[in-house]
DNA sequence: CCAAAACAGGATAATTTTGTCCTGTTTAAA
DNA sequence: TTTAAACAGGACAAAATTATCCTGTTTTGG
């Protein structure tokens, strides 16, 4: 569904802003080993996310990655799966076809664009912090 | 989504399904063409198809694929996928822990859980003879 | 100032996926 | 019987993704 580098995101994404919320920074040498991620893999990726605008890095001694509250209510889901897998997963064609398009489309169009848009709603609804909450409390993981 | 080999294999499937109709075969070389797939790349997704009793090929002059009208009712598109991308699809975690579990869920699991079901749902309600009728009729296509 | 912690980013490597090429076998028609 | 159409399958190549390594810069505490 997602790229690794994507799942790799967002689970860092979802560990700093348990840490975030109380006032912690994470560092990625934390980030690899509490979401069993490839270290320097998943600083590739938390540079994309930087880049991004999803999350903050502050650099040397006491430095690491955090997530302002107010960043982490408004951004959802979807942002991350956009900055590092594109925006293909929320408009391509099912079975390949250049474009999706209902004007044209494939024989599978109508159950799959009803799904895919499902998809699309769901990551949009879905902010940072309604995925941290639930890891904070103990409810959810990131391993195993 | 779906892999490329799964798309081309798909795309495949419904031709052949929509000549198997008429009573006619299809060859690679007619496949490639009328999907816009690779040639040879097609040819060894179509073995595993044939391995997998998704569709009968034919070898030697005026041979091909085909399939049977009862295969192609039978026949759902959960078993393409399946047969070329694997289980994994119906099954896979979101955040790509190493299996999906209720039990001790990452934090998208039940919304992820969810939108997988409903996939999974329709992929098995949906057979060969549904995605070729509406090509055989010039509602659907396999191109652009 | 100096050392160590920590991110940034370029280069490179390993793996997987996608794609091509070539040779062999089967089969029907001429 | 010969020929050509057509699939099967092994070997190889290209591209994309995933992963590692190394060097540099920033920053803070001692
Ligand atoms: S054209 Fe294939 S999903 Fe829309
Ligand atoms: S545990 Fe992640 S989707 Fe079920």
């Amino acid at each position: 569904m997602f790229s690794r580098a994507c799942e790799y995101g967002i689970r860092a994404t979802i560990l700093i802003a348990t840490h975030s919320i109380v006032g912690e920074r994470v560092s990625l040498k934390d980030i690899a080993r509490k979401t069993d991620s490839p270290l320097a893999f998943t600083g590739k990726v938390l540079q994309q996310l930087v880049k991004g605008g999803i999350v903050t890095s502050v650099q040397g001694v006491n430095g690491g990655f955090e997530i302002g509250r107010k960043q982490m209510e408004e951004t959802r889901l979807s942002q991350i799966v956009a900055a590092i897998d594109g925006e293909q997963i929320f408009r391509a064609c099912g079975l390949g076809l250049q474009e999706c398009n209902a004007k044209k489309p494939c024989p599978l169009h109508d159950k799959f664009a009803s799904i895919r848009n499902d998809l699309k709603t769901m990551l949009e609804g879905t902010s940072i912090l309604d995925l941290s909450t639930g890891l904070k409390d103990g409810l959810t993981f990131l391993q195993r």
